[in-house]
DNA sequence: TAGCGCATGTAACGCGTTACATGATTAC
DNA sequence: GTAATCATGTAACGCGTTACATGCGCTA
């Protein structure tokens, strides 16, 4: 598992609130790991018991106040014990492939129209990633290690955008719904 | 949710037992979602009690005794009902690139010997896909509709795999391995 | 005054993994 | 004898989602 991993990455760079993260889980980090606010303040709840994090509360003037999270030394140890081990890859889970096996057995219209569905979100989320990559990661040869590792992240996000509006394509076509 | 349902669909065409679920999970249908023994003895326990499926004791010689399962009308419903409608999907959850977002904070060595190695691993399923793709679908036009949403399936599964061998030759060549 | 942004949480439930558990037959 | 295959399960725990819950300040 690696919400508790992915939260202590985010605190690599700064101190967050449960906020914070849960904000940055819905952009940069969050376009690989998803997470809702209600399991990152479990998570570091958790975190805290754990020894992983440290907190401290700010006040605010005209806000609530916020808590600050920072990572420990345990937790940064923890941290590179996990980037260094190998984890498998789990398989993908799409629900849409296994609706594809039934497609001969039901009415295959409403399933032609997910596709069709699924590749306009690709499409937008691919031009938002372009965008990120022309403006920050132009030329990724010359970035400095830690940057390079997030392009990679944005280059395999593209990647994976691209391949599945091909396959929507694919799909639609074989389908029948160009006709 | 889709376990019950990827169950279902594997039992449109056949009535199984437990242990050939597993099975045909551990292959085919599991290419795209994968299920230990463990947790489809439970489901179908759920599922035996929600209607959605009958079972039947078949007594073998020299063999345990197996339990058929098989659809219910009420089961196929639930499957139609659900292939119809829309789901969104999921983020991918794919530790290597929360691990890259750390690359600058410790040793890369073991991250790129991962990679390499998620290499090695995606090469083998894809010539695996390809020659099944050669041997059952080769002219994907020609097939009925029901096997043509199989192929799409595996066509997917081709183009991942290929795009992920793509992405590990850019990952190790930006980090140096090649050098 | 209605809604949004800031900020924090709890509770219940379901999905998924790991570990544990049994027992017969067949092939080496 | 020892391992693999066939065949079925239970228990515990952790991850993830959905729903519920509160309360202030600012802007339209």
């Amino acid at each position: 598992m690696a919400l508790s991993h992915a939260i202590m990455t985010a605190l690599l760079e700064e101190n967050l609130s449960g906020y914070d993260l849960a904000k940055k889980f819905d952009m940069s980090l969050g376009f690989f790991w998803q997470a809702s606010h209600q399991q990152i303040y479990q998570e570091l709840k958790k975190m805290l018991e754990r020894g992983w994090l440290s907190s401290d509360t700010v006040e605010q003037a005209g806000k609530p106040n916020k808590i600050l999270y920072a990572l420990t030394g345990d937790g940064k140890s923890a941290l590179d014990d996990w980037v260094v081990a190998q984890t498998k890859a789990r398989s993908a889970k799409e629900d849409l492939y296994v609706k594809l096996y039934n497609i001969g057995h039901c009415d295959p219209e409403p399933l032609i129209g997910e596709i069709a569905d699924r590749q306009l979100q690709c499409q937008r989320q691919l031009a938002l990633y372009l965008k990120i990559k022309e403006r920050h990661y132009a030329e990724p040869e010359t970035l400095p290690i830690n940057r390079k590792g997030i392009y990679l992240a944005l280059s395999a996000g593209i990647r994976q955008q691209q391949m599945h509006i091909d396959w929507c394509d694919e799909a639609l076509e074989l389908l029948g719904a160009l006709a």
